[in-house]
DNA sequence: CTCGGGGTGATTGTATACAATCCAATCGCG
DNA sequence: CGCGATTGGATTGTATACAATCACCCCGAG
């Protein structure tokens, strides 16, 4: 299937967007080894440019490398969740404020995402559940204006759905999750910083201690 | 501490620590091109580690590349400056609440690094005086207990380390700086996280304003 | 003088090839 | 039978070599 392909617009790129979805959807899972030349077969290209596209999702902080024995995708403990939890919280509430100050509207999109997303959970398609909450939050973080404040939540929910993609094999998602958006939503476009705050800090606290229950269940990995 | 080692340890290890550093001190200024030819000549290695840690710099946010024209130096604008500082604040006030929630007391190192700036102030060693700046911060991380902000604060500090080293050619620091650090140490070691934390915002502010006022004067740069 | 149109040198992108290192299983010795 | 040395295979690290692409300059037509 590697396609004849001259065509290819530049290895390296796709090779990294590949690579970063590969591991954040779980198809490597957090702890697993990247052995070079598996990799550069799978995705047809030699290992020069597979190397640098680890080396950039190890910048990224998505895997690790160490030397002479090899690249890993990170591992995540419980406490990690917990961690990442709480630095979002902080991140998006910023977001928020900055958002809430321009009354920023983004009610209409969001709409539009509870409706694919009800699609999506009538399907049982957990991927695709995954990747609408974090057009969501992606399309908050957008509106504060801040370049590295969305590159920085951008890096904090890879690790997230890390996490989310490897717990949650089972579709048991919090049912509140889209009702949330809503009410962020309707907030911020009113101004109402404060509200989608506290709105948004339960909202999270609900999520992290649902992974932090099917983490100690299914939690038989060392 | 580093094990004797004599010999080279790895290639890429060191040249990613040499070539972040010779970016944070502005010795490969905001905007300039990286060759390959010539950083793999200057560092005497090929170009295929040197292109790694390049690649390893973009997933940092400190380089960007672009297919086929080469890497430079991530850009610095005012508004970056601007963006910088308000992601910043968020940051440190978090670490300094989880660091106030447990008395953490750093005011005995704090003053070390009061001695050692007062030193490099006399010698106007500014390199000097913004690592032990960079020093204090990053104590003030680390006792967060929270991994995932420490590494968020380091990425935050390298970018505004490269303002400071690209505007800050006079020696011109803003004097309150050191007493600014010591009533922050203080307020964490007593549990004052509010009072730590309004120190701060006016700690940052006038880093901040005094980064922008040199910016528009120097600002000759396109 | 301005605007395309090649052509050329400089620079990046990738594959192949080989050296260095690590890991595990085996062997030898007590 | 136990345990450290050793060796072989697997895997990573780097240099050399070459292909692909781009930027710049020069030139000629309008």
């Amino acid at each position: 299937m590697t396609a004849s392909v001259p065509r290819l617009e530049l290895r390296s790129e796709t090779l990294v967007d590949g690579l970063r979805e590969s591991i954040l959807t779980g198809r490597y899972a957090p702890g697993s080894r990247l052995v070079q030349d598996d990799l550069a077969e799978a995705f047809g290209v030699s290992r020069i440019p597979l190397r640098e596209a680890l080396r950039r999702l190890e910048g990224e902080g998505l895997v690790v490398i160490s030397p002479n024995r090899g690249a890993v995708v990170r591992p995540l403990a419980p406490k990690d969740v917990v961690d990442l939890y709480d630095l979002r919280l902080a991140l998006e509430s910023l977001a928020i404020r900055r958002a809430a100050e321009r009354f920023a509207d983004l009610r209409g999109s969001t709409k539009v995402l509870r409706v694919q997303a009800d699609r999506a959970i009538a399907a049982r398609a957990m991927p695709t559940i995954f990747s609408l909450d974090r057009d969501f939050h992606a399309g908050l973080a957008a509106t504060s204006d801040n370049p590295h404040l969305v590159a920085a939540l951008g890096g904090q929910w890879s690790q997230i759905m890390r996490v989310m993609h490897a717990y949650f094999q089972v579709a048991n998602y919090p049912a509140a999750v889209w009702d949330d958006h809503e009410a962020i939503a309707d907030a911020v476009a009113h101004g109402a910083a404060e509200a989608a705050v506290a709105r948004l800090t339960t909202h999270l606290s609900e999520s992290r201690d649902a992974i932090l229950a099917h983490l100690r269940t299914n939690g038989d990995r060392s």
